[in-house]
DNA sequence: TTCTATATTGCAAATAGTAGCAATTGTCAT
DNA sequence: ATGACAATTGCTACTATTTGCAATATAGAA
């Protein structure tokens, strides 16, 4: 993968945030730094940065979201109000235990899915976190 | 969630195989039983259900995919040939470790990603399985 | 049963994301 | 530097998925 201008713009939005945001939003901040650029080029750059592992995709309500946080992590994705919290739980041979099956590991992505504390206390009510 | 005929044909469908179909697919299928199904419901009966837990999304390549099986289990994504395989590498616990944060969980999803056994032996070639 | 409230449906229109293609731009060997 | 080659880009057309809405179907009460 060579150097883009464009690849760089993306990955330094995405770095300069700590929430997890959509694509749409990565590109009108991108459009900041190079106003012509295009919403397939960032998409484009989005999945060559997941798929070379530099960072993670995440699968929330209609549209994916990206973090640019590469440790391992994991993520607690609320179904009532679909906000994604970040954990650490998983012992650090998880991918070790793959090799078994003749896979060769790069990374993961484990999402667990529940109702946060918030979403919790305002049972009563609707959704409205 | 109260009953349909179209989301009982939609579960019965994706339960009928192994494999990890697309919505798509899932919608041809469904099609064969309820002759003008429109794509619609079955994205949105998908979206229920996954919601409910009573079946998994996975993100493979340019569409979604779903699993019918329910057990908690792992995913091996091969970022080569795009194929995902079954695993079952967790602890049992693994769900109560979050609970430390305030959140109640029911279900998880976990996908590593990686090059299948049957891709590194093509290493030479392109990516053919 | 019949009535009522609301979840679900099919359709059509909107949005999200992908792919094809010719033009442009990094990279690397002269 | 210069040229060649492949990766990347913007554009546009396309496929995937979601949403709004009026019509229909289910569940529960009367």
């Amino acid at each position: 993968m060579r150097y883009s201008y464009q690849r760089e713009a993306v990955l330094e939005v995405l770095r300069s945030t700590k929430s997890h945001p959509t694509a749409d939003w990565i590109h009108r901040e991108v459009l900041k730094i190079i106003p012509n650029v295009s919403p397939a080029t960032v998409y484009r750059n989005l999945s060559q940065l997941v798929k070379s592992g530099e960072i993670l995709e995440i699968h929330s309500g209609s549209s994916a979201r990206y973090d640019g946080d590469t440790k391992p992590h994991e993520h607690l994705h609320c179904i009532v109000c679909d906000n994604i919290y970040d954990a650490n739980i998983l012992d650090d041979d998880i991918l070790e235990k793959t090799k078994a099956d003749g896979f060769d590991p790069f990374g993961y992505y484990l999402e667990i899915k529940g109702v946060c504390e918030d979403c919790q206390k305002n049972k009563k009510g609707e959704a409205l976190c």
